[in-house]
DNA sequence: CGTGTTCTTGACACTATTCAATGAATGTGG
DNA sequence: CCACATTCATTGAATAGTGTCAAGAACACG
């Protein structure tokens, strides 16, 4: 969150007591809540992957975004009376709540803190935004390219990555219900890429072995992020893990 | 907005001041923000239909979602560099804007506008994620009737309808952007839904004869529209005008 | 070592796209 | 008020891309 908005000591000092106070830790493939569901707390990840997804009538489930470290996963969910879908772990995972009141006061009274969440949500919403186009009009192979380039670049901001290789532990399963394709045809997909030598799959670990044509392939434009405030910043860290990619 | 949250007068006031203040007419098929671009203003529609969306490189549009009388266009934008999308209208429309300033001012300040900027919000985040689920879930049909009936609720919900009819000129060509499919086969699909006495259309008119079918047809569920607040509050207009389809 | 999950492969069916052409409706200028 | 241009809706045929089904291989785990 910080990478976007300059904290003050204050405002970085109650965050992290904040963050500390109330964690919990989940294992693999627990819900943290559940659609239809209210909580009076908001939660982060503070480590770990989750993912938003609802599951249809028909059992099939829809992944609508991968949650990484530093991520709010409904910071606004005490103004709602339910949730409107579920999150869950997709690997062990430690969640921070934070009491929905003490979010309100944060975000009325810390307008530093207040930035960043608004900032958050907006990172959301351009995120849900390029879903929606890559589903309507990119093919498969563009959309796979996309999920995996999208997922270079966030792990990299937050810096939860080894240059090119990055833990991401799902099943193609995973992939599937996250890109609106069959398993099967995924499975394909990551065939090709690999066999274009764009990318390489070691179990849990993902290398993008030619980050320019993979961004080629996902016609990846990097606008949507919003991460060109962390470009602008002279000191940013967050920039350099970003260079060559954005 | 004032479905969800209760104004003060005050609050009532002080919203129509400013609305009233910066109002633009725009002419059909015009931008009134286009990516990239950056806006000191936030933006508001008062009357007309307006949509989200954004040019690929190869030229094909993808519609993000349409936006109704009282939908904000971009409500935090100031707070972003540029915008990542583009916003224009469909038909002549009264857009209202409102400075920056202005609208931090109201969202740090007060609280009950601040929170109907937030329900917004989340119910903008809600739209996409269930369009989400559309592309990648829901065959041609359903996802041109799920558009169908979520026009249908959202134009009950803030009242610009008669009825089961109501004014939606769009184009099939607006259509198939929106939902990511091509012209020919929205067509089809449409041709396909009149056959089943499921909807009428006479020219900009869409009239939903059967509102139960075709809600199956799109396998629509409205929770992710947080109408609920309306459903619960006793003297609220906006459940009435919703009795029956949610 | 057996069991369950995940990955991989092939054959085939089907949905939606592409391309191309026609017709209907609408708007425009003389 | 008509001739013309333009946009929009409709139709058909061929094709590409993805889904479906089914079965075997590789791997992880207790």
């Amino acid at each position: 969150m910080e990478q976007f908005t300059a904290f003050s000591d204050a405002d970085r000092h109650l965050l992290n007591e904040l963050l500390a106070q109330n964690q919990k830790h989940h294992g693999a493939r627990e819900d943290i809540i559940r659609e239809g569901e209210h909580s009076d707390d908001i939660h982060i990840v503070l480590s770990g992957l989750a993912c938003r997804y609802k599951i249809l009538e028909n059992g099939t489930r829809q992944i609508m975004a991968f949650l990484i470290p530093g991520d709010p996963c409904d910071a606004e969910i005490f103004i709602l009376k339910e949730m409107d879908h579920s999150i869950g772990t997709v690997t062990p995972s430690l969640i921070s709540s934070v009491p929905g009141h003490t979010m309100k006061d944060l975000l009325l009274n810390r307008p530093g803190i207040a930035l960043a969440f608004w900032w958050s949500t907006l990172q959301d919403e351009g995120i849900l935004r390029e879903r929606i186009i890559d589903e309507g009009r990119r093919d498969a192979r563009s959309r796979i390219a996309f999920l995996i380039y999208e997922m270079l670049l966030r792990m990299r901001a937050v810096g939860v990555i080894d240059d090119l290789r990055f833990e991401f532990p799902v099943t193609q399963v995973d992939l599937a219900d996250a890109t609106g394709l069959t398993p099967v045809h995924v499975n394909r997909m990551l065939q090709q890429l690999r066999e274009e030598k764009l990318i390489a799959i070691e179990g849990r670990y993902w290398t993008v072995l030619d980050p320019a044509g993979l961004r080629k392939v996902a016609r990846f434009e990097a606008n949507y992020l919003h991460l060109d405030r962390a470009k602008d910043q002279p000191d940013s860290e967050a920039r350099d893990r970003l260079k060559g990619l954005i």
